[in-house]
DNA sequence: AATTTAGGCAACCGCCTTCCT
DNA sequence: CAGGAAGGCGGTTGCCTAAAT
């Protein structure tokens, strides 16, 4: 209601910036011993001079157990992010429980990313410059040629996508609808965290409908098809996911025995890590290069172009 | 080698929802 | 039921690093 966040407390008092090992470690040692609730009681407790919402966003995107720290997103999480956000808008913490070990922070973040290389692009590509482009992303890689030269192409999709898809659909043509992550087996319920706030991020999701581009944002939806391909933007409506292939690899949950058992074939952390289906993390080789011809024949939406 | 640009990420802000008294 | 407190969430900003020029 009319309560300005930090007004009962004295904001003079508490610190703020980068956390030092030292307060995780206090906060760690915090959780362990109370749960991960009653944050603000960190500060009343005297244990650390942070808010309590500042101690709870340090423990849920950095100091949880079961979190891929330093791991980019692989294509299958590139794929579901943009599926679901399509779905569901800008519900971060909501497509995060779709994706082990992500938060809505890194979710919020990648998608931020993605936004501003897609502006970028579509800039570039109204502006004067568009073969200053070809220069400066010449290496497609094979396979994404083979999407676009096959007339695959679906302009509301960046390269890596239509890359993903593809190669996703050759390798598991028939996949079921995307489920939320759940509990199951790998994670124990709420209550085993000492009752805490039923209001969390793991509760009961509907699953979400098949996901269609009709969905799009107007924006996306706005810019024009390439020749030929104005039936891909329907087909994709039949796109579906495994949702076995999402849960898989969630990591047994132990909270402080440092959590995740590595994923097959690639340390925590390194970069390049595979995950359990063999798709390769969205490495700069696969992806970093877009495809211009696909934005060559593009003219600039009406309204978003410019800036 | 210096500068610019883009990507990635951590953390804060403020609004909203839910819980508690 | 009303109001305050706490937590959740999305938006935003700023810093750091690597790549490009």
């Amino acid at each position: 209601m009319g309560r300005k966040d930090g007004a009962s407390t004295s904001a003079a008092s508490l610190r703020k910036g980068p956390w030092m090992a030292e307060e995780d470690e206090v906060l760690i040692e915090y959780v362990k011993k109370y749960g991960p609730r009653d944050w603000s009681s960190i500060r009343s407790k005297g244990l650390l001079p942070r808010s309590g919402k500042s101690c709870r966003l340090r423990w849920v995107n950095k100091l949880k157990p079961d979190l891929k720290t330093g791991c980019k997103f692989s294509a299958e999480e590139e794929r579901i992010v943009i599926e679901l956000q399509a779905q569901f808008g800008n519900k971060w913490a909501r497509i995060a429980t779709y994706l082990p070990g992500r938060t809505d922070n890194d979710v919020k973040n990648f998608w931020s990313t993605r936004q501003k290389r897609l502006a970028r692009l579509l800039q570039a590509q109204s502006g004067p410059n568009s073969e200053d482009l070809h220069r400066k992303c010449p290496s497609l890689h094979h396979e994404q040629r083979i999407v676009f030269e096959q007339g695959n192409a679906n302009p509301l999709m960046t390269c890596e996508e239509q890359y993903s898809s593809h190669f996703e659909s050759r390798q598991s043509p028939a996949r079921g609808p995307l489920e939320p992550l759940s509990y199951g087996s790998a994670l124990p319920p709420p209550d085993s965290w000492g009752g805490g706030s039923e209001r969390n991020p793991w509760g009961p999701i509907d699953p979400p409908p098949h996901f269609s581009y009709l969905q799009l944002p107007q924006a996306l939806l706005d810019l024009p098809l390439l020749p030929e391909t104005h039936h891909l933007a329907t087909d994709f409506d039949g796109v579906d996911f495994d949702p076995e292939s999402l849960a898989h690899d969630v990591p047994e949950f132990d909270l402080f025995s440092d959590g995740l058992a590595a994923p097959p074939g690639g340390g925590g952390g390194g970069g390049g890590q595979e995950f359990d289906d063999g798709m390769p993390a969205a490495a700069d080789g696969l992806f970093g290069d877009f495809p211009v011809e696909m934005l060559d024949g593009l003219d600039p939406p009406a309204s978003s172009s410019q800036s």
